[in-house]
DNA sequence: TCGTACATACCGACTGGTTAGTCTGGTGCC
DNA sequence: GGCACCAGACTAACCAGTCGGTATGTACGA
């Protein structure tokens, strides 16, 4: 029997940071115990406890991969040479679509901050000003350059825009009408009108 | 010893759903004891359980007063005799200074609604839908006299701006360099810009 | 090619603490 | 005397994390 799989191939970290992905998306965080999620991995607490020192760990971890994925996301279209106007739409678009397609980790992430103890939580705050900051100073650029309407401030486009994101786990469903590509479009479009000077 | 008050002249109930409300809102529904609330409220659980069913109850209360008082509002905004376009900003920068005047509210409203038991959840949820229609309604109604752009669904709009309502909870701290209104008419401007055909 | 030593990976019973809700009883008003 | 109002001890369930133990693999000297 090989160390770190066993039953289908996957390591068990992953499977355990898998299940309680979902776990955490239907039940919240707080709902979930540990032994639901052991049971839904297929091992014991003992494993759990070999590979994570708790189960704030394992949100933290949820957390730092979500983080990851939009930040280097967000700088590969914010670096690139086209002008402002796209890199704002693409950018714009693109988080919504990977919000999407990845929307358990996004109703924790709204959802379950203030459960992660504050050491941790004052990380991913910080991590999440650094992101908000790159998207801002973009909006920042389209207005200095007169392509954005300067009547809004920066910051509150960010938030609001980011408001639509953080709310897309409420109500967008797989089984609707729209494709994620869709709603991305309306909703990066809604947000350069928003802009229009 | 009169029956409903003590100590302070406030009643009972009002006091205990008060204490919740602050609780719930600072800490998380799942992370408020019963006692904590009881203490804080200045009586015990008999008096609790005296007045509510449960605590899932107590929740259910701070939910139907927010929709309730929401509800209200936008029915009264809605009825009016102004052109849509006023209607519409009124509404939506009305939303915004309420939710941000009872900001302990809104951020249990978006935050808790999942760990409503199963029915009352249903309930709330179709409190908000009846909400969210009228909203969209009006939107309608300004895409039909093209007053508004009908690029983008009017649902997916009513979404785009309540999802920064939603957000308000996130980010927005009293004493910050933008009034409650102030805030209010800058996200009324995004959303009807937005609009503009 | 054994044998010993050590490390990694995991099991699952157990502990100490917490929690929502119940129940018995008491007190003052009508 | 009855009823609304409330106190607070109690119960049954649950939960995160611990710990001693086992199984498997690897390194290495003789």
């Amino acid at each position: 029997m090989p160390r770190t799989t066993d039953g289908d191939g996957t390591p068990v970290p992953q499977r355990l940071l898998a299940a309680a992905t979902r776990l955490f998306a239907e039940q919240g965080y707080d709902r979930t115990s540990v032994q639901e999620i052991v049971e839904a991995a297929g091992v014991t607490k003992g494993a759990l406890y070999h590979y994570f020192g708790s189960k704030d760990d394992l949100l933290h971890e949820v957390y730092a991969r979500v983080l990851r994925l939009q930040q280097e996301r967000l700088d590969a279209f914010a670096d690139s040479d086209d002008p402002v106007e796209s890199r704002v739409r693409e950018a714009a678009a693109d988080v919504v679509v990977t919000t999407i397609e990845n929307l358990d980790d996004a109703s924790i992430f709204f959802r379950s901050m203030h459960q992660l103890s504050p050491e941790k939580n004052k990380q991913v705050r910080a991590e999440r000003r650094r992101y908000h900051e790159r998207f801002r100073a973009l909006i920042e650029e389209g207005q200095r350059t007169g392509v954005f309407t300067k009547e809004t401030p920066a910051d509150l486009v960010v938030d609001y825009h980011f408001g639509s994101i953080h709310h897309l786990s409420t109500w967008y469903r797989p089984d609707g009408p729209l494709s994620p590509q869709e709603v991305a479009d309306h909703l990066a479009d809604l947000l350069l009108r928003a802009l229009r000077p």
